[in-house]
DNA sequence: GCCGTTTTCGGCCCGACTGTTTTCAGTCG
């Protein structure tokens, strides 16, 4: 049983006892008690193992004891009881925007409705007796019907990526208007999460500019639909499905709003409740004392400041001990894009890259780096072009040759070598010994399950050879899971053997993630970020860094956890530590 | 059901929006 099947039966449990009316707090608890489970990275099994599971934070006896119940016998009585009280449609309901758990219970009390089918039979067939229904007028109904029709062709969350093209789009439209005196983007997207569910933009301006601003806003090219369009929000969707949202506020309160509006919900719930602890109130306008005067908001240093906190950084902001730390004047002092030194994974057109080895080592230069590895693929990636030993060797004497042209950029001579389902890699060890750097990767057999992933990815670990593991869990985002790993137990592994475990930075890829990151930092392993690049473009594949060290910031992870922020000596002596 | 810089009992974030309601309930973020 993973810790995301155990969250689901938490979150299940939950809108079941929602739509019961139970009391809203308890409710909220074992919410809570599913999002902990489902972003830890500890392994459930062990902690209930070492009577610790009320270590996890919102973890009392009562989720301990279900939890312990769930890993012995893989089901939860109070769970199934709950089922049995309400039909098994009626949850697919709570998924339909603007229908909520009371409405859900009356459509199945009143109107006899318990799936998402019978609903939109009934609202084309017998709206009478779904306006018989207490609370449901024809508006609502309207609004449900149209939520139904739009949920079949939504979009979901898309990558950080696409996300930040949209948002750079919309925000060039917002500044070219009226000249406000602050665009910034906020949300999720500022929070640099790897997914983006909407985009939110927040400008400062006067009452007298926000009318032409969100004008300037809706009427935008990207834009196929304005849903709302107001005195000082905007609302559209744009082409793929994306909702975008502006809002426009005053100088006094623009730093509540970018700390309300770029969240998390969680973090910003923890934070409303050490304001209350301490008198206070804070809201999107500011933050208040009793009497009504307004302490803090026109900056969000202000607002963490007079709570007694640190600044928080924005993708620390998920309710993750953040606060506690901002408290404690622990928070970490996380890695930069301008710490990063050089880019050790790349590909060029002797496997499956589009540019020559000279371009790569020129683009490289062009981004400043001062050290770079060439990493092609290996035999076994016969689709991607990969080298056989023969072909190695003849391209380690062309990297030797070309590096030895500059004096500005240490180019190592590497390879990205498959590490094969059982955990042997694509060459022997006498071949790997010949170069200056390995980057060991999983690329087939990802669907294996957790135990032998582990195992597989650890073997690799163990090879004296081996610098770092490449995307660890091979996942691509929005397309495939990739591996389940035990990252606590590959952490370990890899910092016994001096292993570094790799953050690639390709959008699509993110891998680790953010909660691995973390995992790993705290079970004493370092990390690589690097970028994969396929083509010797500064602005393309190569400046792709910059979202992997976003999701090491995520993983709360400083410049001295990432190797590919040494000076070059000190990586030099790093690459001679085996 | 959880939790503790007022607390082991009595709290538990805050506001906007919408529709239905004639003063508020439900939903959302």
């Amino acid at each position: 049983m993973t810790n995301e099947e155990i969250a689901a039966i938490f979150a299940e449990m939950a809108d079941i006892m929602e739509i019961l009316g139970a009391d809203p707090f308890r409710i909220n608890s074992y919410r809570k008690v599913a999002r902990v489970l489902a972003e830890t990275t500890e392994d459930t099994a062990a902690l209930a193992a070492a009577g610790k599971l009320q270590s996890l934070p919102g973890v009392g006896k009562g989720a301990a004891g279900r939890i312990e119940e769930i890993l012995k016998t893989g089901r939860l009585e109070q769970h199934e009881d709950l089922r049995r009280r309400v039909p098994a449609g009626l949850l697919e309901l709570l998924k339909v925007q603007g229908l909520g758990p009371k409405t859900a219970a009356k459509l199945w009390k009143q109107a006899g409705v318990t799936s998402i089918q019978q609903l939109a039979e009934a609202l084309s067939s017998d709206r009478a007796r779904l306006e018989a229904v207490e609370g449901l007028g024809a508006k609502k109904l309207d609004q449900i019907a149209e939520a139904l029709a739009f949920a079949a062709g939504a979009a979901r969350r898309i990558r950080l990526d696409e996300a930040e093209a949209i948002a750079t789009r919309l925000r060039a439209a917002v500044e070219a208007s009226k000249k406000p005196k602050r665009v910034v983007v906020v949300g999720s997207l500022r929070r640099r999460r790897e997914t983006i569910g909407d985009i939110d933009i927040l400008c400062q301006a006067g009452q007298r500019k926000a009318g032409a601003i969100i004008a300037a806003f809706t009427a935008a090219d990207a834009v196929t639909k304005v849903l709302a369009k107001g005195s000082t929000k905007g609302s559209v969707i744009v082409a793929g499905g994306t909702q975008v949202d502006l809002r426009v506020v005053p100088a006094k309160s623009f730093g509540a709003a970018m700390q309300y509006f770029t969240g998390s919900k969680e973090h910003n719930i923890a934070l409303r409740e050490i304001a209350q602890r301490a008198k206070l109130k804070l809201n999107e306008y500011g933050l208040f004392a009793e009497s009504g005067k307004q302490v803090a908001g026109k900056d969000e240093e202000g607002i963490y400041r007079a709570l007694g906190l640190t600044w928080v950084p924005p993708e620390l902001r998920e309710d993750r001990g953040e606060l506690a730390a901002a408290a404690d004047g622990k928070l970490p002092e996380l890695v930069r894009l301008e710490d990063i030194r050089g880019d050790l994974h790349m590909h060029t057109n002797a496997s499956d890259g589009r540019s020559s080895l000279e371009e790569m080592i020129e683009a490289c230069r062009a981004m400043g780096y001062q050290y770079m590895a060439i990493t092609d693929h290996s035999k076994s990636q016969i689709q991607a072009n990969g080298l056989d030993e023969d072909r190695l060797a003849e391209q380690v004497r062309a990297i030797r040759a070309a590096a030895k042209k500059y004096k500005d950029i240490v180019v190592l001579a590497g390879i990205e070598v498959d590490i094969l389902k059982d955990g042997r890699l694509d060459f022997s060890d006498d071949v790997l010994a010949e170069l200056d750097f390995v980057t060991a990767s999983p690329h087939s057999a990802l669907s294996q399950r957790r135990p032998e992933a582990t195992r597989r990815l650890i073997k690799a670990a163990e090879n004296p050879h081996v610098d770092v593991i490449g995307h660890p869990t091979g996942r691509l985002i929005n397309r495939r899971p990739g591996m389940e790993i035990d990252i606590v137990k590959l952490a370990q592994a890899a910092a016994a053997n001096d292993t570094a475990l790799e953050i690639n930075a390709h959008p699509w890829r993110l891998d680790l993630r953010d909660v691995h990151v973390r995992a790993a930092i705290e079970a004493g392993a370092k990390l690589l970020i690097c970028t994969d690049a396929h083509e010797a473009n500064p602005a393309g594949d190569l400046a792709l860094m910059r979202f992997g060290v976003d999701t090491a910031r995520r993983g709360w992870a400083t410049a001295a956890d990432v190797i590919n922020t040494y000076p070059p000596a000190k990586l030099k002596k790093w690459l001679a530590r085996k």
